[in-house]
DNA sequence: AAAACAAGAACGATCGATCGTTTGACAAAA
DNA sequence: TTTTGTCAAACGATCGATCGTTCTTGTTTT
């Protein structure tokens, strides 16, 4: 209370602070897949306040403060609110998908090493771009479906490719989840999706511990 | 299409169509910790629309119009439009942590049998309460950190309890999960959160089966 | 000279919230 | 049995603020 009066900072910011969202500082779009100048200012701010207040809770005016420019400058690169919303989700859709397709494709052919190709890939990209990842999972339905769709393509595309890792390790005898494989890949996938709440610099856990331990909780999963 | 004109739907319409943030219909509140009357309208009306299109995107008068009241007459009754959402937050932490407390304590005072009942209770409040588990997931950050203490406050007694399940099947050799513990719960935490984004009667899984699989998986996850 | 970008001013629409008033149910007073 | 008083609930009207967006003008870049 006295370093706040000190600081000059009235009482009243106290009472209205907020928790945050998002744990992590890193707000940055991937370097490929996303614009270069200034859209690019405008994305990684429409980026930041579409995580952190949700698509209807950030402004035009807010996201020009923080891109540095004014609101009617904003359209000389996007028609509208909701393209930005729309260039971001589907920016964040091929990254994801690009990561993690990558990564299964780089590894060992063995159901185990695949999976934790998956696994791995999967949680690197929610540690690495939480807002990124925030958005595209909590954000789509702020849009109409049809600008969706290249996004929800992706989505299926990435799945199967887990069911598909899951099947070959039950037709080869490696895996014996013992229930419907759908409900292990949902699994699997929200363990994933989780740690962009709450990973961050602060947190003791590196990333390299997360995706590790992650992958071995997938294996137990599936092998039964 | 066809279907469409012959219905006289506008095809407008189509192009705004938004794919639903949940897949289930059931947005009523638990029976319990839960208003009576006019209060519970209006807060059922603000649930369906919190849920649906974020604290930002549901406006008063919509909230009014799903209650079948006026917009003013909602004042009568809360404050204000934030403090609806406060009362939905308690609400719904009270509920989860009850019905997980509840679980625990009347399982087999085994590890396995309590960590079972954890996951059980977790899966089912998500599958039953989707509206609500997403609020209280998802718009925790839009309230002032001095109007969320209690539920903060229970979400940390709720994960505490499932840290001392994961440690009391550790120290009694029963559970070796050979990672972060924390990741452990971290981990079966998300997995049931997530079952309230595409939990629906039309889903082919039924509760039992979920709550059957995710306890299963849990098990998997910490024993090692 | 042309093209791309930024800014000032302002638009209609909608936001959360407040105002004074009306309604209907019920009880006390006549 | 009628009349009057009380109170909570719901209302129509409207407030200032903010929303996304557009238009026009000026500036920079090529």
């Amino acid at each position: 209370m006295i370093l706040n009066d000190i600081q000059g900072r009235p009482e009243e910011e106290d009472k209205n602070l907020q928790i945050r969202r998002l744990a992590a500082e890193a707000i940055d779009l991937p370097e490929q897949n996303a614009p270069k100048g200034s859209k690019r200012m405008i994305l990684n701010a429409a980026l930041q306040l579409f995580a952190e207040r949700n698509f209807a809770g950030g402004s035009i005016r807010d996201i020009a403060e923080i891109a540095g420019l004014k609101p009617a400058s904003l359209y000389a690169h996007y028609r509208s609110k909701e393209e930005m919303l729309a260039n971001l989700i589907e920016i964040g859709h091929i990254e994801h998908n690009e990561s993690v397709e990558k990564s299964v494709a780089q590894a060992e052919n063995t159901p185990r090493a695949r999976l934790n190709a998956w696994v791995d890939a999967h949680v690197r990209f929610h540690a690495k771009y939480p807002m990124l990842a925030t958005v595209i999972n909590h954000e789509l339905h702020a849009l109409p479906t049809d600008r969706i769709q290249v996004a929800t393509n992706l989505r299926e595309k990435t799945v199967k490719l887990l069911l598909d890792i899951i099947d070959q390790g039950t037709e080869l005898g490696e895996f014996n989840c013992g229930h419907d494989p759908w409900l292990a890949a949902a699994s699997i996938g929200a363990t994933g999706m989780r740690v962009a709440n709450w990973y961050s610099q602060d947190n003791p856990r590196t990333v390299d511990q997360i995706a590790e331990a992650y992958s071995d909780f997938a294996y137990r999963i599936v092998k039964g």
